[in-house]
DNA sequence: TATTGTTATACTCTATAACTATA
DNA sequence: TATAGTTATAGAGTATAACAATA
């Protein structure tokens, strides 16, 4: 079980580096959704660290042209941070790199792979199933 | 899915605070086993870290009196680490937390469980039943 | 000459505190 | 007065390089 925990922790910072980030910043990439700029603080909440951490990691994403910041439209203590279309495009490399199924589970058989779906899908219900 | 993920590292870097340990130095102690004392560069090649990093972390092990260095028996250049006795203690109940399934997983059926456990043993065999 | 482990040191990532600008 | 974000700074964790001891 720590191999496998280990082995995906070291999976996720090999395709990092891949692609000349951080962990973190990673992280960051794939939390931005293309179209749907998000606030600092917005940021900061949702990766559960202080805002001065997420300053230095938009700089990160913003040195490679992935993310910018840009003014909020009403409220001007607050900037943005929206996806570059080289951000769009690299965030979508990394998510199916990421997502990729092992081979191990795609040699799974047709019906075994339905069941899995079928009781994964009790432990994490996706958005649209949830009352 | 990227939820899911960060979820696990929090929930793993709690556990690790409980005990005063970093995630490194916990890793450590769960790759250690009960009577098998293990040379620092089996350690770092294990780890995919640099054996400067490893003596750190059995420094922080030592510290708090979860393992040991020995002399190796025949290599005079080499020491081993083994578990103290308080280490083999910890280990146990740092185990148990980690890998104690959540609330999800327990309110499966029995049947869906064990419909689950033999598509998992398919993606990662256990040794006993590696060839 | 090669290998094990340590020390000295520098770099990366993260947090805290003080600050500016807005609300 | 409170909040968003930045800067300055300190700390934890990791790596690189030089070294001593041993093979």
């Amino acid at each position: 079980m720590t191999e496998l925990f280990l082995s995906r922790k070291h999976q996720v910072m090999e395709i990092a580096a891949a692609h000349g980030l951080n962990p973190g910043a990673m992280n960051a990439l794939l939390f931005l959704q293309p179209g749907e700029p998000c606030s600092m603080r917005t940021l900061a909440d949702a990766w559960k660290c202080d805002a001065s951490n997420v300053t230095w990691l938009v700089d990160r994403l913003e040195e490679h042209g992935l993310a910018e910041r840009r003014p909020h439209p009403t409220d001007r203590r607050v900037r943005t941070v929206a996806l570059t279309r080289k951000g769009t495009k690299t965030r979508a490399q990394i998510e199916s790199k990421l997502f990729e199924a092992p081979a191990s589970v795609r040699d799974l058989s047709e019906h075994d792979l339905e069941t899995l779906d079928r009781i994964l899908r009790k432990l994490a219900p996706s958005p649209e199933t949830l009352s």
